[in-house]
DNA sequence: TAGATTGTTAATCGATTAACAATC
DNA sequence: TAGATTGTTAATCGATTAACAATC
């Protein structure tokens, strides 16, 4: 049965994908919700409940039939029908999403990358980087409906609000600093100082119990 | 009263002492909950809730001190003492990741960084690309406890194993894959494909509530 | 004193886990 | 049939929010 999907399972389930791909590498076509579980470290439960809300389900005994449960899932996640992005701030985190290939596979394209100092492309890059005077223009005419942050925290608020005018509805945030937006926008931070936060604090502990 | 702070404290930590930075650069001494709250998007009670967990509180009609609150929140993320680390994968994340001086700020200083492709490094990197077979000895000498894994896939948990058996305890994975380590070893996983599918379904409701 | 603001204790909410019924 | 596995309903757990007491 389609239930309602909570933020956290939503975030596990490019996991499972991820799993159920590789063991359809590995020609298995069924597979029980306790083997995904034990491969990615989760509990049973969770997995079928999460399971259960985007799939149409397993049989008793059986388990799942790995190729529909990568179909449900990559349908929901809408890797199937592509959305395009645009991309702020050229330096080198910018342009190294750029040339990252593996978005695509998650539907994301980037159709153009902006920065002040214009058009020093890249080699492996597909997108042009264009001044960003002409950043509000493309977006509206495109109908671009998300922007990446890549510029320096200083000018990401200014970036955001040019974006959110020009009719951007999501914005991927990698500047390190907290966003104002209108509440139909959705701000995500890729938030690397939280992570560090968090392998800091458990290097912190496992050092102190060691002594 | 110095209680112990849960994960999701713990990450909106560093939001909290981005905020006060800038309050104190503006010459702003002292600070209410409600303040910060208001700037960052958050419920009052919840700031006032994360900051006595990590400072020395603040007064009645008053406020909390920036200054102190800044000092406090700092202390406790060990941004003040910095920890090695090591960075595996110097394609374009990689190289990135190692340009970014800010990293330093919040007390991570990498060491190194390996490659099988051995040593093109960049003009603006401070660190040498080595050749990975040197990976494990390095580790050891240095006694380095932070792995950074920027390698394709396929590659992360090979990289990742020999991290780990190398005395790394917590390792900040790029990869889009899951990893398997020993229960004390910390994996944090820059999950990207989890921020996609958020940003995704966010947009797909938008636009589907605009039809 | 009065009022703003902190900090704590209790209530609510949501997510995870456990127990169990259904079924192949 | 027996047993493995799904899926659902109930219980638990943890985090957030509300209510309130403390205090400058």
């Amino acid at each position: 049965m389609l239930q309602s999907v909570s933020i956290q399972t939503l975030q596990r389930l490019p996991d499972y994908l991820n799993c159920l791909k590789s063991l359809l590498q590995r020609n298995i076509e069924t597979v029980s919700a306790k083997i995904v579980a034990e491969s990615l470290g989760l509990g049973e439960i969770q997995v079928r409940k999460d399971l259960a809300s985007v799939s149409s389900g397993g049989k008793p005994k059986v388990g799942y039939v790995t190729r529909d449960l990568v179909r449900d899932l990559e349908t929901y996640l809408g890797y199937h029908d592509s959305h395009d992005a645009v991309l702020v701030g050229a330096g080198k985190l910018g342009k190294a999403l750029l040339s990252y290939e593996g978005f695509r596979e998650y539907g994301l394209n980037i159709v153009a990358a902006f920065d002040t100092k214009g058009s020093e492309s890249d080699d492996d890059m597909q997108v042009k980087i264009l001044p960003v005077e002409t950043l509000s223009d493309l977006c509206r005419r495109l109908k671009i409906r998300i922007g990446i942050i890549t510029v320096p925290a200083v000018h990401a608020q200014e970036v955001c609000d040019i974006l959110v005018q020009s009719g951007v509805l999501a914005i991927w945030n990698f500047a390190p600093t907290h966003l104002h937006v209108p509440g139909n926008i959705l701000v995500r931070n890729e938030n690397m100082a939280a992570s560090l936060a968090i392998l800091s604090r458990h290097l912190s502990r496992k050092l102190l119990e060691d002594q």
